[in-house]
This record gives C-alpha cells, structure tokens and sequence, in this order.
DNA sequence: CACTATATTCAACAAGCGTTGAATATACAA
DNA sequence: TTGTATATTCAACGCTTGTTGAATATAGTG
C-alpha cells in the first residue's frame, strides 16, 4: 500500500511536470506549478527526484526506455533475415514505435512527444539529452539507409535524415499552425494523417538525393 | 549624434536578447542577462521597449519584417508571367529570403534563424507570433503549389507543406545534432548544404504525394 | 502494541526576478 | 549660455523562485 500510494502520487508529480515542460519548456516551469497541478506539497517533488533538474531528466527518462526498446525490436524484426528491405519498411519502421505509442491509449504520451519535439530542437538540450539515448537508434536506422542506397554519400544520408528528423519533430510538436493554415482539414493531433504520407513522401526524396538504389532480392 | 548612441545601445540590447533567446527561450533568459551583455544598465531595456515580453516582440519584429517583404518579392518576381513554375522553383523561391539573409555577412541573422525555429516549434509561441506574420506568406506559398497540383487535395498539399517547414525549422535551429551523428561529415551550420539539398528532396516528396503535376508550358 | 522506515507537509530561507520613480548625464535648440 | 527633451543610471520595491531542515503523518514489521 505504501508502494502505491508513494507510486501514485510520484508518477502524478511526473505526469503533471511532463505536461508542463512540453508545453513551456523548462524555464517556463515552476516546482509550485508542478506540485499545485499534482496537488502535492511543493516540496515533494524535490524529495523524491532531486533538484528541479532532476524531475526534468526524471520525465525524460521514464519513456525513453520503453521507446528505445520497441525502436530497436522494431528494427530487429525487420532485419532478421540480414537482408536489407524495402526502402518504405524502414521508415515505416522508424516512425511505428511512435505510431504504436499514440495509439496505446495512455494520453501521456502525447505530452511526452511534444516534449520530445522541445528537445531535439533546442540547441541546449539537444545535445545533453539526445546523446546518451536516442542518438543510438538513429546509428541504426543510417545503416539500415545505408544497406539500400550502397553508394551514396554520407552527407546526402545524413541530411536527408535530418529532413526526416525535423519533419518528425515538428509533427511531435504539436503547434496548431497547420489546423490554421490549412483552415481546420488538417489537425496537428492527427498523427495518423501525419505517419501516413510521410512514408511516401520521405522515401521520394531520399530517392531524389541518395542515387542508385539497391532492390531487395 | 543623439540618435546614434541611441540607436547603439537600444540594439546592443536587441542583439544580445535576440542570441539569449534563440539559445535559451523566452523563459531562460533574464533581462539582467540582457543587460550585461549589452552592458547598460539593466533599466534601459525597459525604458526602450517596455516590458520583457515587449522586448522579445522587438526582436522578433525587427528582422521580421525584411524576412517578409524579400519573401513577396521573391515570389512576385517568380510569377510575373501569371504562369505558375516549376516546383523547384517554387521551393527555391521560399528558401530563397533564408539564404539571402544567410549570406548577407550580419551574424545576428544566425541568431534570428534559431529564434524563428524556436517560436515555429513551441505550441505557446506559434499561435501568438507565426499568426500575424510569416502565416500570410504561407498562404502565398500554398497557392503557388496549388496551380502546379491542380488536382491535389487540400490536406495533401497543406501535410507536405508541413513537412518542408519542419525540415526547415530544425536547419534554423542548428542544434549541432547533425554534426555528431555524421562524425562530422555534417555541419549545422552549413546552410548552403542543408538548402540545396532540400530543393530536389522536397520537390520529389511533393510529386509523390500531392498527384498529378501540371506541367509549365 | 512499539519500532522503524518511508512519505508528506510545514515553514522559512537566501537569492534572483521584473519593474519603477527619482536622479543624473547627454544632446540639441534657441 | 540657458532650457528642454531624451537617454541612461541608480537604488530600491514587492514578489517569486528553488531548496531545505524540521515536524508530522503513514505504512510495514516484529
């Protein structure tokens, strides 16, 4: 009982902090924001992760992990056989751990994407926060780029990910802007309008930049 | 003389406010910040511009304006003829301003770059700030695609779109995640390379997405 | 029950925050 | 020069921040 109740109310401390860093960043958060939405005593977040930083690295971390390991089972699957696949199999297979997350039901998740997002496009947490997880996976997935397009550049690789990565993140990040411009027949909360043409749309271009493409035999 | 020590010091503090918060957000910059780094007096920025938040609205403004109308006139130039070009002019032509500014040799374009990427991709600041300013544009733009995919549905073109300006938004953000995971291959801040290849990158997703292509005649 | 470890709250601290009114410096006009 | 408007600094205000040590509550164990 006291596992549950200490698990309970940590986790709200988490789920609230999650919502709040997403959406204003970490300065834009306070501790008695996050312990009020909780409905906690300002000071119990501080007692169960540490210094505000630490509830930061604390939200970061709890789904991380699992995104990490359904990424890299994702990618397994694929490539048991130790062949390489079709080039839309592998970005299908990059973006479905995500995919999978939205659809499992808990709205945390959607919270933890835009959160995501904030990270990878800031230039002062990029670094600290992306190295030591996801940056892994993303080795992977360049090789698997790099089994299909066997003479292409580096570069080319590397920037056409990067397209990739920030077309990702800005539909992570949740704006609003396109339900604007497009006058309300798109919606950023449609990740699956979203998933869905950017298979076809990426795998175009990397085709346009990345040369000879090897065929799957 | 009155008016150039003026113009100085009030931006020496656009300047500094404008790579504090490209860097670090709205939130994570302090006007005592600013203030040491222009090295006035911590009072002066709120006697020029106001309150905090009018002082990131002057810097937000002040660029934003040139951005836009080298941006019409890019586009005017493109379609003198009343005939609609060819998607990678149209891509061109809405890169074109960003690169333009790029090489103009002010490094505090640099800065507003990243500052642009920081409020396109925070859902507080892109309604408050995209809304008013660079959204007309995109209107533009949208059109101009428009007439080179006739047939195109609405949510196609406006997704494709999507994933153009989140490309973009994380080349402006130059966070230097590139950079580490290309070993150095890949520069941040190589805009030239991350534009060029953008063009035939994103004129092939478009092509296999938004359908039939209307050829110029 | 008593004992202990954990969980939570309470109260308060020092430091930093944005902002402001008054004082001073500077530049320009007459 | 004197007068005046602008520019800049100075000093301080009330408030909020993150953090902490002590006090209290709660739960599990014997």
């Amino acid at each position: 009982m006291t596992r549950k109740t200490n698990a309970v109310k940590s986790e709200r401390i988490l789920d609230v902090a999650e919502e709040l860093f997403a959406r204003h960043g970490y300065d834009g958060v306070t501790m008695r924001q996050i312990s009020t939405g909780a409905k906690v005593d300002v000071a119990l977040a501080n007692y169960h992760f540490g210094k505000k930083l630490d509830v930061f690295y604390a939200v970061f971390d709890r789904r991380a992990e699992h995104l990490g390991s359904t990424r890299r089972q994702v990618l397994q699957e694929q490539f048991t056989d130790g062949e390489p696949q079709r080039l839309e199999q592998v970005i299908e297979a990059f973006l479905l751990p995500l995919k999978l997350a939205q659809e499992s039901g808990d709205p945390g998740w959607k919270n933890y994407m835009a959160l995501l997002a904030y990270v990878m496009t800031s230039p002062v947490w990029s670094r600290e926060m992306m190295e030591n997880t996801f940056d892994k996976h993303v080795g992977d997935f360049i090789a698997a780029l790099r089994q299909i397009f066997p003479t292409a550049r580096d570069e080319d690789l590397h920037w056409c990910y990067h397209y990739v990565s920030g077309a990702l993140a800005l539909t992570l990040a949740q704006t609003g802007r396109i339900d604007r411009l497009s006058g309300g027949k798109c919606l950023s909360s449609d990740f699956d309008a979203a998933y869905d043409r950017m298979i076809p749309f990426m795998a175009a271009g990397f085709r346009a930049v990345c040369g000879e493409e090897r065929t799957p035999q």
